[in-house]
DNA sequence: GAGTTTGAAACT
DNA sequence: CAGTTTCAAACTC
């Protein structure tokens, strides 16, 4: 384990990627190259060929997916907010992951006298890191460089100078930034006129933080270019938090790419365990920054050196919409409200200054529910969905949703807000737009079905007396500000509450650490919102079981229940008759069956249909009971609980074995797989030293020689090539090094899975682009 | 839309 | 940790 400094193994073309004929092939692509439809396809069979990753969302190309295009705008725009909207509270922040990124709308930050550095990568012809200087206020600069240390207490400190919000964006926020699609512009999202033309132009400045220690962040840039832009970065401190906090005097304005500020708190959705990755990591925070107005051009690149170049390819978009899946799930809700007008809009992009100037509030938010920072939350919430209640889902996208469903599973997440996520496709949107529609005269009870779609929506409380401010709100419980959909009394769940907002989750979590955790953890990420679906449903778990007992666990009161998911015997439910599997321990079928499919281990996953039910019993793959083990509830272990039975709404939905077929093949082919287990080995070997590439193989039974923390790392890398990819891929020892002491620390702490699992997902996210330049090395 | 039921969260 | 109270969602009418 302790071999960071080895060599990156042979995979994925163990070299220097910047010198690799790949990595100049995409420096040498045109900002919006064409699409490769060759390439994607390649890319997405070898997703599927390894565990993880959907790579056929992330890298699904924009023109097969049209809809998805211009959903982008939508969930950009579904944050509005206008630059004087924002409130002058000041927002402590705190990083979900370690790859959180803050974006950040610095106001008039060019036309203040501030000098800051920034590497950017240029998006077409100067690759590499050029320094650039933007115009802000000098007091960032400096007060950068001295206070990087301590972000929170700058941020404190700030709260009463503060014109400041703050809001930090997980990588969803990068994933927007990244997200533009037709320039890799920051700026993308802005107004379809200005930008289309110029791509490099900006009319609003953004100062993108991205919070990571710093080695940390020396781990994300798949390139060691990018990693030396990131360290330069930080090292000069010219954009760290504090930087970013202490400039009491610029108005900053929290804003994703697009110019409609979205408010995104890193993890907001998420478990505890955002929290204690914050804690683990060193403390500085890094950002980088795009600026705002005419300066964006060059900032537009420093979008780059948060995740990839968006230069590379279309593929970029297609690795942005793989971020986006985050966003765009939580954006679900936003969609429907906005929906109207996202389809009149469809290219262009709300000007945030019309927000700003209508609305002065951050209920100008409404539209996107902020997600609270820190403490207890996550994105692995994607959650958990009554599958009624889940929009269809696109295949390309599961990708993101696999990966972090899984990880919520491990962890905890989130997501709280569960169910209820809404995919990118095309189709989904449509599925979100006619909900909406439906929705928009309809009752609250309606629309909170869809609202809890969203991970980061709005959830429609209408809390009276706990303020916004206990879980049984569950906006504060899902991590995000109340909003105008709302109809609570007394609120102080809202950003110019921050303080106590985050105070209150503190407290929370700290009596309790899965409080916002999500009530069910999904085993597969989205999968099962499948609308098109074939696709498996996600087996799941209970954080915590239920404990109906009048219900018979047969409504929605029951947690189970509400998250399609039968009970297991965590419960202490009465007179169970969860439709989704008795806690019993049988669910639709009997404990015998369940391990009979364990024992066959067939390891993929079987598909059965139940015809009482017209269920789906999926069977997963004992692979990654290991895992799960260190993660679930001792009572939970056995290969029953692994059973998962789609709910009831679920029958509806076509089962293509075809799809089916191919999440199994995804399923079993990384062991397979000689590209992926290749690098993974080397990884492994690497991190873990000789031995476990068995282990990854499936050979040997993980427990036989790899230390627990071990087997979890092997499993995670397992889950996610990409990550391993990525790491391999940073050359620097030290990130390594972090990433290793990273994980024996989550480890180290309650619910480390958490925290791993959090951690693990904010690579997978942060680097997806990473992940394509690996498949094309590869 | 009002009232009831329910079970989780909060409190003691 | 158990019992009670409070709370807001889910549900019913």
């Amino acid at each position: 384990m302790d071999t960071p400094d080895r060599p990156r193994a042979a995979a994925a073309g163990g070299g220097g990627f910047e010198d690799s004929p790949v990595f100049n092939f995409i420096n040498s692509l045109s900002p919006i190259p064409p699409p490769k439809p060759l390439d994607s396809a390649h890319n997405v069979q070898l997703f599927k060929s390894s565990d993880l990753a959907p790579v056929s969302s992330i890298f699904a190309s924009p023109h097969v997916n049209p809809a998805k295009e211009y959903k982008l705008p939508i969930r950009e725009n579904s944050v509005q907010f206008s630059r004087e909207s924002h409130s002058p509270n000041s927002v402590r922040t705190r990083i979900g992951a370690t790859s959180s990124i803050r974006m950040i709308r610095c106001k008039n930050i060019v036309s203040e006298n501030c000098s800051i550095t920034c590497y950017l990568n240029e998006s077409n012809s100067s690759k590499s890191s050029q320094p650039i200087q933007l115009c802000g206020g000098n007091a960032e600069t400096e007060s950068d460089k001295n206070q990087n240390t301590d972000g929170k207490k700058d941020i404190t400190t700030e709260q009463d100078r503060t014109d400041l919000e703050f809001v930090f964006l997980d990588q969803r926020g990068a994933e927007k930034m990244d997200s533009s699609q037709s320039g890799n512009n920051v700026c993308e999202n802005q107004p379809s006129e200005q930008h289309k033309d110029n791509p490099g132009t900006c009319d609003g400045g953004y100062m993108i933080a991205h919070q990571t220690s710093n080695d940390m962040l020396s781990l994300a840039p798949p390139f060691e270019a990018e990693t030396q832009l990131v360290n330069e970065t930080l090292e000069t401190d010219v954009f760290s938090c504090k930087s970013l906090l202490t400039d009491g005097s610029s108005d900053l304005y929290i804003q994703n790419s697009a110019h409609d500020p979205q408010l995104f708190w890193a993890g907001a959705v998420e478990g505890s365990a955002t929290d204690y990755t914050l804690q683990m990591l060193p403390g500085a925070c890094q950002s980088q920054m795009v600026p705002n107005d005419q300066n964006c051009n060059k900032l537009n690149e420093l979008s780059d050196c948060m995740s990839m170049d968006q230069n590379v390819s279309s593929q970029n978009l297609r690795g942005m919409r793989r971020r986006c899946l985050f966003d765009e799930k939580s954006g679900a809700a936003n969609k429907g409200v906005k929906n109207t007008s996202v389809r009149h809009s469809a290219n262009s992009v709300t000007p945030r200054h019309k927000t700003s100037s209508s609305d002065n509030n951050l209920k100008a938010l409404r539209t996107p529910p902020c997600a609270l920072p820190g403490i207890g939350l996550h994105l692995n919430a994607l959650a958990t969905v009554p599958k009624d209640k889940t929009v269809p889902h696109n295949d390309t996208q599961s990708s993101l949703n696999q990966a972090s469903n899984i990880l919520s599973d491990v962890g905890s997440s989130p997501s709280i807000a569960d169910p209820h996520t809404v995919n990118d496709d095309s189709s989904q949107t449509n599925m979100v737009a006619h909900v909406d529609g439906s929705g928009q005269g309809s009752p609250k009870k309606k629309r909170h079905k869809f609202d809890n779609g969203d991970d980061t929506s709005c959830k429609r409380c209408s809390c009276k007396k706990s303020k916004c401010l206990k879980l049984y709100c569950e906006c504060f419980h899902a991590g995000v500000f109340c909003s105008e959909p709302c109809s609570c009394q007394g609120c102080l769940n809202k950003p110019s509450n921050m303080e106590t907002v985050i105070s209150t989750r503190e407290q929370i979590e700290s009596r309790n650490p899965l409080a916002f955790a999500p009530k069910v953890i999904r085993t597969e990420p989205g999968q099962e919102l499948a609308d098109d679906t074939n696709r498996t449903p996600a087996s799941a778990r209970h954080k915590r079981g239920c404990n109906c007992k009048k219900s018979s666990c047969l409504k929605k009161y029951c947690e189970c229940y509400q998250g399609g998911v039968g009970c297991s015997l965590s419960c202490r439910c009465e007179g169970c008759k969860n439709a989704f599997g008795r806690r019993e321990g049988v669910a639709l079928l009997s404990i015998e069956e369940a391990k009979h499919g364990c024992d066959q281990k067939n390891g993929g996953v079987k598909e059965e249909t139940i015809d009482n039910d017209k269920q789906l019993v999926i069977y997963q793959d004992t692979d990654l009971t290991p895992a799960e083990n260190l993660l679930t509830t001792p009572s939970v272990v056995d290969c029953s609980r692994l059973l998962v039975a789609l709910p009831p709404s679920s029958s509806k939905r076509p089962r293509s074995s075809t799809k089916l077929a191919g999440y199994s093949s995804r399923l079993e082919a990384p062991l397979k797989s000689d590209i992926l287990l290749s690098p993974f080995e080397s990884y492994a070997e690497m991190v873990l030293g000789d031995g476990p590439s068995n282990a990854l193989k499936g050979e040997s039974s993980p427990q036989t020689s790899v230390k627990p923390l071990e087997h979890i790392i092997v499993w995670c890398l397992r889950l996610f090539p990409c990550l391993f990819a990525v790491t391999q891929r940073s050359r620097s020892p030290a990130s390594h090094r972090l990433l290793r002491s990273w994980l024996l620390s989550c480890f180290t702490i309650n619910q480390g899975s958490f925290a791993l699992a959090a951690l693990f997902r904010d690579e997978l996210t942060f680097y997806s682009k990473v992940e394509w330049l690996y498949i094309i090395h590869t």
